[in-house]
Formats: C-alpha cells, structure tokens, sequence
DNA sequence: TCAACATATGAACACGTGTTCATGTATTGG
DNA sequence: CCAATACATGAACACGTGTTCATATGTTGA
C-alpha cells in the first residue's frame, strides 16, 4: 500500500462507494447466492422496478455483475471474485463493532 | 452470508460509505503506514484543516479511527483492524479490473 | 403485426454530502 | 491572564445521488 498513486486512490473510493447504498447491497448480497433476473430482485426489495434497474446499470458499469439473457428475462450474476471477500470482512466488522454507539 | 438480516445489511452499507470519497481514503490509507496529527493530514491533502477535522470526526464516529492527545497536537490512528485487509483487496480490484471502461 | 411481458431510460425532485468560511474550544508558554 | 497554536464546530452552499413517474425498448407467442 506504499506506492500507491492518486488515481489509485480515486478508484478504490468509487469502488467503495457503490458499495455504500442499502439497496445496492441487497442486490449483491442476494446474488452471492444465485443469479437472479430484474423480477426476482426487485420482489426483495422495497423499492420499483425501475430504481432497481438504475442499480443494476450502476452495478454492471463499475464491473460488479455481468447479464445472462435468456428469454424475455436477463438474468444478472456477480462478476467480481473480490466481492465476497470484502463483503465477508464487512460483515465481521458490523457484527463484532458498535458504530457510532 | 445467508443468515443475514436487514439491520446488518444496513450497517454495512454504511461501513462502505465511509471508504467512499477521496479525502477519507487518502486519510485511511496514509494512517495505515504511522499515526499523524490533524495538520500533518491536511498537509497531505488539497482541503483545508476545516475539511479534514470534520472527516476524522466522521472516522472516529465510525469507530475507524481512535485519537491520542500529545500537548497542542491530537494523533489520529486506525482503530480496526478489518481497514487493511478491506483496503488492500480493494487495491487488487482497481489494479486489475478496467472499471466503466 | 399485435398484445403482453420484462427490462431500460430520461426527467424531475427530494435529500444527503463535502467543502469553505467564520468562529469556538482547548492547550501551552510567558 | 494573554497570545499563539492546534483542532473542532456550525451555518451555508454547491453538488451529487437515489427514487419515482412516465415512457421507451426489446422479446415472445399468436
């Protein structure tokens, strides 16, 4: 982490940043267990349709999920083999940390 | 991952959002090498001392950061131990991945 | 081609967020 | 106490962001 460049740094804060909204990680959460088409995604969630298509876009611009048609249906599926790891070590920090507390 | 709830979910959205913007970051990972005072933060970065408190003390609240008083000065250092493992991964993905390319 | 379904897109809006400016608080040395 | 230094705080502002609404695009079956 030493040679580390601005650029650099810029990148990983917008890495974090989609990483940052509840509904985004709904979406990734639920998808390290399964791909999942709009549809299905969206029923988890507590917002439209439409709100959960600007997420996924979002998702699949920064290169965290990938698309499968099939059907009238697209099917989306992680597309990132850094995600679980991070999401695993937020999880062990939320668990064992008061924030804010 | 699977017996997740929604209170956790949350929380680790928030935990992500803290890693996202540039100033926070450049905070983060400049107290991974050694602890600094708040001037000695401001002078690495392009805001002002204003700018940079007002981050520490989001940093501290989010339990990320811990402060040690040494005469005039205040010491900020990391205060977890999941920031380095989370930044490095993070590195990895910028360094090999193309984001919105 | 048409209707129905599945998803994407754009505009608009409310809300959150990072910054600066001005000022306040705390510590030290005289 | 006072001045100087170091840091924190609050208001204000510009900007970004997530959502909904309305609508467009794309796919399938008849």
């Amino acid at each position: 982490m030493d040679n580390i460049n601005e650029i650099e740094i810029k990148k990983m804060a917008e890495f974090f940043k989609v990483f940052g909204d509840y509904t985004r990680m709904q979406i990734l959460i639920t998808l390290l267990k399964e791909e999942l088409c709009v549809q299905c995604i969206t029923d988890m969630t507590q917002v439209s349709q439409s709100a959960i298509s600007h997420q996924l876009r979002l998702l699949k611009a920064s290169g965290l999920v990938k698309t499968r048609r099939e059907g009238k249906k697209i099917y989306y599926s992680l597309d990132d083999e850094h995600i679980k790891i991070i999401l695993e070590v937020a999880k062990e920090h939320v668990e064992h940390k008061n924030i804010g507390g």
